[in-house]
DNA sequence: AAGTGGTCTAGACCACCGC
DNA sequence: CGGTGGTCTAGACCACTTG
């Protein structure tokens, strides 16, 4: 996006990476970089602090940074990848193939106990219930309920909610959607996963369930997806951290 | 752990959020924090912005640093869970229930071109392949295999791979395992898996797939993991980075 | 205009790895 | 030992927010 020194070395690194510019794995060290792109060395750690991070690479001191073989052989499959775009019309954007929301209900109903709870919502908020179909490429692939409280998108439209609703916030309000807190778990498919993703009754769904955050904290949506299981591969790349 | 400049800053300022020393939970500025704990602010961005991704505070530019009231409100809504499956003994011992592993297999195989690849092996490199299962208060739940080359530890035997390898890892070497990058996706269950499992046929598992990495980025094992559905809840909370 | 966070640089020194 | 990543500093300049 923005024209920002680390960021175009981390685009660049990234493309190298995909196109198998180093076939050993081994990436040039942190001081090579800075030379050949004439950029500081903070700027290619930068970059590629931000690679480790997403599990592009990683990095053994003393002796060099290396590219996760992983998220070469991944990046080829359908994905919702941790490091990327929250919103799941964008996730599953690439490969080429178009997505596509059919609208299957589209209401306003009063919160349980939990939701309530969930959302940060007192007893007289009422929440959107919005359930929809998810295709690509006229394949549908997962159902998905979403719940939003009414005080924060009061103009709320069915034209709105048949397309991104996060593109939507972005567009038309600035705002965007950075945080989330799912679950991620598995079911037997129930009859009307199979009917409307087409499954045998010994397929599953994958099931990923939670709120979704404003940047300033605000929670914004919760939402219930169940996935045709080939679809969710969820890749996740986690560090220990430190307290 | 280690007695960095960044860290230091980085707990005293966590235990002040947590004792409510700002109460108009706005952080002191960067160039004031620099000058009063006398460290560069550099220093002072780098603990800020750790502060930031775990969801501790946001920063809005040009206004200041600010406590997420999120999290001081209901911080079980901010479960760092991202972690739990890290060492899946050590995760799910919280329960109170007690962990038990029966092993199924344990040989020496050589790896094939994937395997090799993923764990960064040579031609001539062999790995153990470990299969068990693993109970709770003797429930099976999952079916685990594991790939560990042999020389990371020549000295495996039955014994200690009838136990936590983690646990022996951090006991015995002094190292342990604080990255991983996995894979989660949903599958119908196979007729092994509903044998070992104690699955119907309509019931699935959910997979849990890659590799484990050392502290110092050495790849350490290729696991592959099958869960009886019940069993696994992944929790992660995702902040979107860069890209 | 003043305050505040964001980006970037140049360079010093340390810690670990492998030959 | 040389090569490599990790930490830290001091300071310059930019971008955004607020009064």
């Amino acid at each position: 996006m923005a024209d920002l020194v680390y960021h175009r070395l981390l685009t660049t690194l990234k493309k190298n990476i995909m196109a198998g510019e180093y076939p050993s794995l081994k990436l040039p060290d942190e001081r090579s970089l800075s030379e050949q792109y004439e950029i500081s060395r903070s700027s290619v750690k930068r970059a590629l602090n931000i690679l480790a991070d997403q599990g592009v690479v990683f990095k053994k001191r003393g002796s060099g940074t290396f590219i996760n073989p992983l998220y070469l052989k991944n990046r080829s499959v359908f994905h919702y990848n941790n490091g990327s775009n929250l919103g799941v019309t964008d996730s599953f954007q690439m490969n080429g193939r178009k997505p596509g929301i059919k609208l299957l209900d589209f209401q306003v109903i009063k919160p349980d106990k939990e939701l309530r709870r969930d959302l940060f919502l007192n007893h007289d908020d009422f929440v959107y219930e919005i359930k929809r179909l998810r295709l690509f490429d006229d394949q549908p692939f997962m159902i998905e309920t979403g719940y939003i409280p009414i005080k924060i998108m009061p103009e709320l439209t069915r034209e709105i909610v048949s397309g991104s609703i996060f593109n939507y916030l972005q567009a038309e309000k600035n705002q965007s959607v950075t945080k989330s807190y799912l679950t991620i778990s598995a079911e037997p498919s129930t009859e009307e996963d199979q009917q409307e993703l087409q499954l045998k009754p010994v397929e599953p769904v994958g099931v990923m369930a939670g709120i979704f955050f404003l940047d300033d904290g605000t929670p914004f949506e919760y939402s219930r997806m169940r996935l045709h299981y080939q679809y969710m591969k969820y890749n996740t790349f986690v560090t220990l951290g430190e307290d």
